[in-house]
DNA sequence: ATCTTTTGTTCTGTCTCGAAACATAATGCA
DNA sequence: TGCATTATGTTTCGAGACAGAACAAAAGAT
């Protein structure tokens, strides 16, 4: 006969309007910029202050959100009690990329709690061994976290395709690994039933720029992300979430720039980042391979003739690459993170052009290229950001 | 002071539930591939029976679902009353393309009530009078209706560059057309009042993929979708749901397979419509430029060296091309419509290979090629299953 | 000292669903 | 023919959650 299905959506009864309005209460105080009152809560949601009082007071008693000390605000009528997301409910985000690994647990409120990031050069090395220096690193950080506070999750990001479900990588070119399971590496130097979520590295650092905290808005929410490690991975953005086959998608360095390019370690040809990768741009201007971005900036404003070229040559990759991708998912909106981030003054410019002749709409919706600096490992940040979306998503489950 | 969100997403009530289940019974029917009792949408959706035959009651008493007649099937236990969409509410899908123009009327259970196909040629036309001539196929399909019909919305697919949201067509280079409001034009044709919603072909033509009726799922959920009409369009459906920026995305046939390759009427050069559009392949074959693609597949067939290389040409182009596509989202999976459908079986194969060595993830889940033929003007349904979409999403509009 | 203003709380009414009992309409079998 | 069985559909009652309005509290303003 006919089956309940599994993926079906269920049917809504009056725990789930408690269930979305706490979620939405709590999203609500995260978004906003400040502290809010009940009644701020009230006005913003739509639900009246009664109703607001009550879904606040739950999820006050349940430590997602702190009431907290009011400023002196010299301001008529009955003093406000002040709102902030929950202190205690923290993730760790952790990240191992080919120049650094890292461990970093992110709170409700977006503050770094604690953090530890060791750079060093990984490439090549045994994965059981470097996942428990890792594992060393998030131990370290979750030493110092104070007694009351509530894990909530654990993320790792790593540079390669991810199978996000399985929880496997199943392969990252410029670490050398293939098909494995970080969890179990991990599970030793974490809290006894901890699960770490493995994800791309470019999705989740595209994550910390579409939500700059939390629940709170990142300054663009549509756009293309292209995160320069040594590799270029990539990731689409619509309405402030991720899209794409959550760890398949997003590997932007092989997009094709040219057939007739030069063969590339992944099998195919004239790959984006044999032009605009790292260690491409480095060795085209003439400097080692383990130089800091900085310097190819120095030498390029110098004038420096290789250099110089070289982020021509980049540019002009980047933006055939590009050109393909917004014709495709039709987002103007290109920002670059990573080291691509400090290169972006002397790219943008050059990669704007490119793309305005390559984009079909372009002359309707130019395409412009941002940049966001962000923090080193950014993935890490994001990991975290996304174990603590599951807390937004559905509040209910922490109250127990 | 802080202030309600135009956007922000509303508090849940007690409606909310009531709303929320009347649409998940009814997407719950429309899904189903027979009819279901009020008892099967009980177990499938989860409510019990007593809550699915009021919210079925509902519904029957506006028309959005039908009590037919009951097959007789012999069991055991009180006869069920078979449920079935409503027949009454329709939506009008009208496309025009190079070749052709189509105006469609498909029902809520997904049967085309009516419908008027005229092929001719009509790049370089003027856009009034061509839309004349459409607002009269289009007078004349609703003229046939029943007189108890309900038309829940109109849209119009067109190859181009879309603002869906202004309701312009920006530029659709096969057509000559830009800057296009296509709404006015029909207006003077349809019922008074009755909005058109313009919207980009392949995005269109790829719902009826996804969707094979009204709410039902089609053969594939995840794919990236390409229509070989003149030009070449493409779209990203992920879950069932057309992602990108409506309208804007989609311009898969301008992307760069060649930097160095002939350039392109839309500035850019090597589009992969130079080499897998429907006038490249016939110019490479030796063929006249509005010659059926069967004539095609004929000359492939017998070995011709010219038309066997300009397959291989294509097959080669769409490669590289959709490589990139699959790097970017993560979607192994390639349907083939339009006249690249009837293509499928001499291109799929070194289609796949191409991708094969250039999808990095291909280890793991191989990219495979399918191809489904489609009726043709698949536009012209895709936009009315859009807009009968939005009663599925929200049928108490369509109670009061 | 009192009024005004804003915040937060309490109380009642309404809406919707779940659970269980009940009614209905068929088949199966004596 | 008549009764048991079975599945469907309906009725009734109770519980949970929110809206609305009145009320209480805590400040500044006059």
């Amino acid at each position: 006969m006919t089956q309940r299905l599994a993926g079906a959506p269920s049917s809504a009864r009056q725990s789930t309007v408690r269930t979305a309005n706490l979620a939405l209460v709590l999203r609500t105080v995260c978004a906003a910029a400040g502290p809010l009152s009940r009644a701020d809560v009230a006005a913003v949601t739509g639900v009246t202050r009664a109703t607001a009082a009550r879904l606040v007071d739950e999820l006050v008693a349940g430590g997602l959100l702190d009431e907290v000390e009011r400023e002196v605000l010299p301001r008529r009528g009955r003093p406000a009690t002040p709102l902030v997301p929950g202190a205690r409910f923290a993730a760790l985000g952790l990240q191992a990329d080919a120049g650094l690994l890292a461990a970093r647990v992110v709170d409700l409120r977006g503050r770094v709690v604690a953090e530890r990031v060791e750079p060093g050069d990984f490439r090549g090395t045994d994965p059981a061994a470097t996942m428990a220096a890792l594992g060393a690193l998030a131990a370290d950080v979750l030493a110092g976290l104070p007694a009351d506070s509530c894990l909530v999750g654990a993320g790792l990001a790593l540079p390669g395709v991810v199978d996000a479900d399985a929880g496997v990588l199943l392969r990252a070119p410029n670490l050398g690994w293939s098909d494995l399971s970080p969890a179990g590496l991990l599970a030793p130097f974490l809290p006894a039933g901890q699960d770490v979520v493995p994800g791309n590295e470019a999705d989740l650092a595209a994550r910390t720029v579409a939500e700059e905290a939390p629940g709170r808005a990142g300054p663009y929410r549509d756009f293309v992300y292209l995160s320069g490690q040594i590799g270029i991975g990539g990731a689409v953005v619509l309405g402030g979430r991720v899209t794409g086959s959550s760890g398949w998608a997003g590997e932007v360095g092989h997009v094709c720039v040219d057939p007739d390019g030069p063969a590339c370690s992944c099998g195919s040809t004239g790959c984006l980042e044999l032009y605009a990768g790292r260690h491409a741009l480095l060795r085209a201007a003439g400097l080692p391979l383990d130089a800091p971005p900085g310097d190819l900036v120095r030498l390029a404003a110098a004038g420096d003739p290789a250099a110089v070229a070289a982020l021509d040559t980049g540019a002009w990759a980047l933006g055939v690459a590009l050109a393909g991708v917004v014709n495709v998912v039709g987002i103007p909106t290109v920002v670059l993170g990573g080291h691509l981030a400090e290169l972006a003054d002397l790219l943008g410019p050059a990669l704007e052009e490119h793309l305005a002749r390559r984009v079909l709409s372009a002359r309707w919706r130019r395409p412009r290229v941002a940049s966001v600096p962000g923090p080193p490992a950014a993935g890490a940040s994001g990991a975290a950001l996304q174990a603590l979306g599951d807390v937004l998503a559905d509040p209910v489950r922490w109250l127990g």
